[in-house]
RNA sequence: GGGGACGUAGGUCAGCUUGGAUAGACUGCCAGCCUCGGGCGCUGGAUGUCGUGGGUUCAAGUCCCAUCGUCCCCA
């Protein structure tokens, strides 16, 4: 029994490390030789396929377009808009020779691309005609991770989307901020099967350059808040000093109202630590790149002839069925290995079958989420794997949404407040609005303003800092 | 921003304290067997710029200096 080709670390005691070892023993990805980069292998690339096809098909419902736009922003573009550059410029690499002669408006590798963007779009948008201009970009962005860099969660690199739209009128604006973080939410719950909170962020953690951020988030199980997505309306901020204005319809030059938005494989480390486990990756079926996956059981020959033959056909039929199934063929490896080896991969359902199974018609259905098996008859079988593999993805989702409740604290009192935090709870308390407070709370615990839902009521209670009358009642927790 | 650890086979690491001849283990990999229902067993095989550069020494994986890189923890 070898145990160093599986997963060594338990998730309730060294997390980071078990994390780690889910990334790359899963073959999600791999470090690449560049330090805070990761190299993402095709079984990781295939879970962000479907997340990507599940957002690209939703946007494009909604009348967005994809388009492409280069990775160099020169410096001069980027330090338009004052705060957005202040912002950002601590983590952006920069390009300054090309060849041998040095560069001398040096060049940027895209962190964001508003204002690369915008001043294209500038050019493209004359009349109230060209409105709205909804674009969509899937692309990485570069930001420079100098220390504590995790697969998927900070990395220098990251493949992301990123949307610009530009709208004639404010409202318009705002209502597409809202809907694009609904849709982002729709995905994350149904297709992830992970709650998150909606809400805005403070003034102090909004996107830089933006009137207001909104986002969505949620707690991981190692007590770190994560933002797993951000929709932000930004105003004219943008079109002012970028001039992206045009003609009313009386005629009257008007600056346009913009949004900007993003998703990035962040989501896919979300995934793993939510739904993961000490044997390792567990997906949902609805991104899971394998759903089923056949293990043959056989010794003889004759049986093995039989046995393959059976798991074809059930391979074939499955197949028909609309399910992602791959038959494990491999003489190689025993079951026991092959169970273990899928197990760590995450796949929703295992289907065993060998020559007790062909004498009784049926195959063994085991679920990676619970470990149950049960028997099911041949006849039955592409039901009975349907069926089973949507209960995974709500049984997943409902059991994600107890975790984050019971991770979801009330408090009124600062002590309690500190104890909670250092508990690694997500915590709701009463805030004053002030960013004084914000920063003493950042110095005392560590934790910030997370997200100030959009259900949130203000408080009878006092500012959990200052005692002052609360204004809101805000989410906080230490991020990641 | 502060701290800690590490770099030796594809992977995980031992060897370094106290320098010594051909650098090891497990795992993985390759070939062949095996009545393969939870990492089964057996036989044989391939695999190393000991991170890099310099120094000390008769002799350096081991000691010294420099350098590059990586991981982890804490605010």
């Amino acid at each position: 029994m070898s145990k160093e080709i599986g997963i060594t670390s338990k998730k309730s005691e060294d997390f980071s490390e078990w994390y780690t070892q889910v990334v790359i023993k899963a073959q999600l990805a791999d470090y690449a030789p560049v330090k805070g980069l990761i190299v993402l292998r095709p079984y990781g690339y295939s879970i962000w396929e479907f997340l990507k096809s599940s957002v690209d098909q939703k946007l494009k419902a909604t009348g967005h377009e994809n388009a492409f736009l280069p990775v160099l922003i020169p410096e001069s573009l980027l330090s338009r808009e004052a705060t957005h550059f202040a912002g950002f410029t601590p983590e952006v690499f920069w390009v300054t020779y090309s060849g041998d002669s040095e560069i001398g408006d040096r060049l940027a590798l895209r962190p964001t691309s508003e204002t690369l963007a915008y001043s294209m779009y500038s050019k493209w948008i004359k009349s109230w005609r060209d409105l709205p201009l909804k674009i969509n970009f899937w692309n990485s962005a570069l930001r420079a991770e100098i220390k504590a860099t995790k697969p998927f969660l900070r990395t220098s690199e990251f493949l992301w989307q990123e949307g610009h739209t530009v709208h004639a009128e404010k409202e318009e604006a705002e209502n597409e901020v809202t809907s694009i973080l609904e849709m982002y939410r729709k995905t994350v719950e149904e297709e992830l099967a992970i709650p998150v909170i909606l809400g805005k962020k403070s003034d102090k953690e909004k996107f830089v350059g933006a009137i207001y951020t909104t986002t969505m988030e949620s707690i991981m199980p190692d007590g770190k808040a994560l933002q797993m997505g951000t929709s932000h309306f930004l105003g004219q901020n943008f079109s002012k000093p970028f001039d992206v204005k045009f003609l009313d319809r009386q005629n009257v030059e008007t600056f346009a109202w913009q949004t900007s938005w993003g998703i990035s494989w962040r989501l896919i480390g979300a995934l793993i630590m939510v739904h993961g486990d000490d044997k390792g990756l567990v997906l949902p079926p609805r991104v899971a790149p394998i759903q089923a996956v056949i293990i043959p059981i056989y010794s003889s020959q004759e049986d093995k002839d039989s046995v393959l033959n059976k798991a074809s056909e059930i391979k074939e039929n499955i197949s028909k069925g609309g399910i992602r199934v791959h038959l494990d063929s491999r003489d190689e490896f025993t079951p026991g290995y092959k169970f273990h080896d899928w197990e760590m991969k995450g796949v929703p359902l295992r289907i065993e079958i060998g020559p007790k199974d062909l004498s009784k018609n049926k195959v063994v259905l085991a679920r990676r989420d619970n470990m149950k098996k049960t028997d099911v008859a041949f006849e039955v079988l592409v039901d009975g794997t349907i069926n089973a593999l949507n209960d995974i993805q709500s049984d997943l989702f409902a059991r994600a949404k107890t975790i984050l409740s019971s991770k979801t604290k009330d408090v009124t009192e600062f002590s309690q407040f500190k104890k909670e935090i250092e508990n690694g709870m997500f915590v709701r308390s009463p805030w004053c609005g002030s960013q004084k407070c914000e920063e003493t709370i950042k110095e005392d615990t560590g934790a910030d303003i997370r997200v100030i839902p959009f259900d949130a009521k203000s408080s009878e209670f006092p500012c959990i800092v200052c005692k002052s009358p609360s204004k809101t009642t805000a989410m906080f927790a230490r991020g990641y």
